[in-house]
DNA sequence: ATTAGCACTCCTCTTTTTTTAGTGCTAAAC
DNA sequence: GTTTAGCACTAAAAAAAGAGGAGTGCTAAT
């Protein structure tokens, strides 16, 4: 691909951005001085590379997902955040008193707000979170709550009402005994130890040891369903982009988002700021997703932003860019 | 009315309900045994009523708001569940293993599983619990988890890394004072006492007290925060129904479930169970929304369906009369 | 009170026509 | 050997025209 065929893919993709209508040889005349029959003669040649695709033989050109990929990857630079875009995430970065959790939630909301796209945070999953401590909490005579804590930093907590005649001693009992043989175990295997494990050594000592043993397996229970938390921002901001304007697609993209085993699937591997888009990512053809891991002070996930294919990448990279650098920047002050 | 004009009405909800379209004169001739003609009269005069309109001048019919109002109030009789509804609904409420608000969210699920539409369950808001304990519990040398419990049975808690030089046992000593002296207080004006009362009397005699004062603030404020809960499921349901066909109505109904105030408003009052029909309800004009208030053990909210205004109402209502019938009955059991 | 009959209305569906925005290709011009 | 003007050709989208049908309201007869 020679330099002027570079500037006239990245004026297509930018004009297709910007407008949602196929691209003609007509509206690029004026910006690059030429007829429209060599642009038409180029656009032929862009599109025999596989860089651009037409609707039908009349129509105007749209990028390819091969087109928005080398796009992105050669022709976009990074934009810089505004004052005001700036401005509102520092206010969030530099406040002490946010827990990174809270942080992270009050950027997603900034950043479907500033790119009326949609924004997606995977917590880390259950599976790499080991367990650091119970702790066994009485609110009154027959309430009690427990609370399990992980290595990641994640709590979670959960109240019991106890039966007649059970004696608080009894639980805390236990939980001494959980966090003497447990600490340590990832949290997935929890409940099997528990069983296998605590069930026998607590059956000579403890009366009531089979409820005993059903309040820390709930508890346990509780916490694998919890910890797989997914938040949302602007999930509805997707629908407003033009593309999606028939029922059935709308449809579909809203399942999807309602589909928790398949929203997991943003989750991000590799370091640093990646774009998947089209039939690259693996929650929807129609979309691109931009996705950062961070992970800040034992807290651990993903962040994503999932719009058109049609996406302002400049404007998108940008902002993520910024966003994990500062996150990671605040990993030690938090 | 008079009592033809009541079964001719009942006919034309019902079969508008499960047909979705407009009912003419001649369907209704078999069932009733009366030319097409006389149907033509009667159903001229439940117009005039108010009861039932029409699209356009050579249409059928189709109930008004008023005309499902008079069937929902007058013509309809609440479906019993079926077996298979009642076994599913039954595993839940006999499972004493579950916490209510498990339970709850189970019940939701099914609702939407057999009814298609959408449930929603608000929790409470804050304002209505009082204070009932506050708890540090010491995890490593430099981090606390503060919970914070209410007489409504809510707990939430909140992790803090202490800055160097603070030690736990400050805050262990605060927390004495706090539940000393807040224990009560409506959840809401915690943090106002908290300043105004409390700070005046640790900035005696603890060190570090700004600090500590900070983390108890952000503590109940998180509560405050989260304890404004809403639940959804099938939030997608509505979309199948075929009078959502068109981009704009659905672009609308899914920004609608995705403002938290708006659903907010869906909050029930009264007792029992309550008929919104499209106008009647704050949330949409082109829905119905089906709900009762519950309060179990401590916790409350309103547990609702939502749906389109042509709902099969004799199922939703009976499904809800169970289910709110079932949730009060296990009130003192768990 | 009920019904048959008829004129009329408006929607829906299909077909036809027109307009428009674009292409590819050829041959001339620079 | 690029570049451009010119022209035939396409497909879609928009507008117009027509056919059919479902249903109504009203009148007059039963």
């Amino acid at each position: 691909m020679n330099s002027r065929q570079q500037e006239l893919l990245k004026e297509i993709v930018e004009s297709y951005i910007n407008t949602v209508r196929p691209v003609g040889s007509k509206t690029l005349c004026k910006k690059f001085k030429l007829s429209s029959a060599t642009i038409r003669n180029e656009m032929a040649e862009l599109e025999k590379l596989g860089y651009l695709e037409k609707n039908h033989v009349s129509s105007g050109r749209i990028p390819s997902e091969l087109g928005y990929k080398y796009y992105v990857d050669h022709l976009m630079k990074p934009k810089e955040l505004n004052g005001e875009e700036m401005l509102k995430l520092q206010t969030i970065f530099h406040n002490q008193q946010l827990q990174v959790s809270d942080a992270i939630l009050e950027c997603m909301s900034i950043i479907s707000d500033i790119t009326n796209y949609t924004s997606v945070v995977l917590g880390k999953s259950s599976s790499d979170n080991m367990l650091q401590q119970v702790s066994i909490i009485p609110l009154d005579h027959n309430q009690i709550i427990a609370l399990v804590c992980t290595n990641k930093g994640v709590v979670e907590n959960k109240k019991f009402t106890l039966p007649e005649g059970m004696y608080v001693e009894e639980i805390v009992k236990t939980c001494e005994i959980v966090n003497k043989m447990l600490i340590g175990t990832p949290i997935n295997q929890v409940s099997e130890r528990l069983e296998f494990e605590v069930k026998p050594v607590i059956s000579k000592t403890i009366k009531q040891y089979e409820t005993v043993y059903g309040i820390f397996y709930d508890a346990f229970n509780d916490f694998a369903k919890n910890s797989s938390n997914v938040f949302f921002s602007g999930k509805s901001n997707i629908l407003k982009q033009p593309e999606f304007d028939n029922v059935e697609e709308i449809k579909k993209i809203v399942s999807k988002f309602e589909d928790e085993s398949l929203v997991r699937k943003i989750e991000e591997n590799g370091d640093g700021v990646h774009v998947y888009i089209g039939e690259e990512n693996e929650f929807d053809e129609n979309v691109t997703v931009v996705k950062s891991k961070f992970h800040v002070n034992g807290e651990e996930g993903t962040i994503a932003i999932v719009g058109p294919k049609r996406m302002e990448y400049d404007k998108v990279v940008g902002l993520l860019n910024y966003i994990s650098e500062e996150l990671n920047k605040n990993k030690e002050n938090k």
